[in-house]
DNA sequence: CCTGTTCTTGACCCTCCGGTCAAGTGATGC
DNA sequence: GCATCACTTGACCGGAGGGTCAAGAACAGG
């Protein structure tokens, strides 16, 4: 149930189905990981879940909106008080892509999410923050005359999808250097495919 | 069952179940479609379902091979001969979003595609071609020096990123123009934040 | 100890779903 | 008109999966 009195006992069962669930979600998705194998899988009976959570789905949300919190967290850390708004957008891809790499079965669990019609509301919620941020830092570059006046929603956007797709191809699939990556995106971000780095 | 022999009147209602199909696996996704669900919004027996499919995974199958299939030969039919490399990178991006935004539900099938484990290896199969594809003009562009030395793999994964990300916020959700929204792609991958444009 | 609260168990319920199949119906060709 | 093949029907099956619950175990605090 929601809010539900714990003792630090509690707490700690609920942390670890929440990791639990997270991987198996993370392996095989929302629809196909069940309740039984969760509780199977940790080795208790099923109304540990149900004392813990109300529902399956509630317990994804859980999930969800626990790592986009956290990676928020680590992004803002990351910039400190940097004034440059170029050095700003740099540093949080940076940030973002060094915690993706530690925590890829979150970084699948936002897939499955931006998927799923039941889930891609809170989704986008977490989303639309990580834009307003991004967004903010290109507004003042270009105020500031270091980037080219266009629109900063697309270019947010872009740098979103540049920076995402790099970490899914590069990090993910291939396991490459997340600080590699890194140099890259940025790279790209910055210069496209003419500008001369 | 596969390669039935199939009449006229059977190759249309084939096609009528793919189309049918596919709108609803977009808007629920793959798993929360059911089958009955299907043949009662076709208004029939659901024999007739695997009288065509042999499976509701064969199905989907189907859709999103076929989608990707008329993807790239549209892609390829936009280039022509154009013999510049970078403007054969941006008729792809243009004719990649002219596309989706004219198929949408089929964008939706590709993000379920690629979230679902079941159906990961067919979609990277698709996506591995058109990165191909793509990958031959950046090297091409590079040697030609028109484009910076960097590695061309990366590129690729970055200008897919973009559209992906851009045709995703702009044209699905926001409903813009694709053609502007290409506009915009083209720009952010030829020159990035800082280029002059 | 005793009492109330937190937590755990696992059998059970019920619905839904993918898939089957025997029995048709409608064309097509001879 | 008859045989054949293409298609259609919809009741049915087996099982899986989300969620419930009455009964207890573990742990407070007094």
């Amino acid at each position: 149930m929601t809010s539900r009195r714990l003792t630090q006992r509690g707490r700690d069962r609920r942390r670890q189905l929440m990791d639990f669930a997270a991987h198996r979600f993370a392996d095989n998705g929302f629809h196909p990981t069940s309740v039984a194998e969760i509780v199977q899988g940790m080795g208790v009976g099923k109304g540990v879940f149900y004392w813990y959570f109300a529902s399956k789905e509630e317990l994804f949300l859980e999930i969800l909106k626990e790592a986009q919190h956290e990676l928020r967290r680590v992004q803002q850390q990351a910039l400190g008080d940097e004034p440059d708004p170029v050095r700003r957008i740099e540093l949080g891809i940076r940030a973002s892509l060094t915690w993706l790499a530690e925590h890829r079965h979150l970084f699948s669990v936002f897939q499955f999410a931006a998927a799923d019609e039941r889930f891609s509301p809170a989704m986008r919620r977490g989303q639309d923050v990580a834009v307003g941020d991004v967004v903010r830092h290109v507004k003042e570059a270009i105020v500031s005359g270091r980037v080219r006046d266009t629109d900063p929603l697309v270019m947010t956007h872009a740098i979103l999808g540049v920076t995402n797709n790099l970490a899914r191809t590069f990090i993910f699939e291939r396991g490459d250097d997340a600080e590699q990556v890194a140099d890259e995106a940025v790279e790209f971000c910055l210069h496209g495919l003419l500008g001369l780095g």
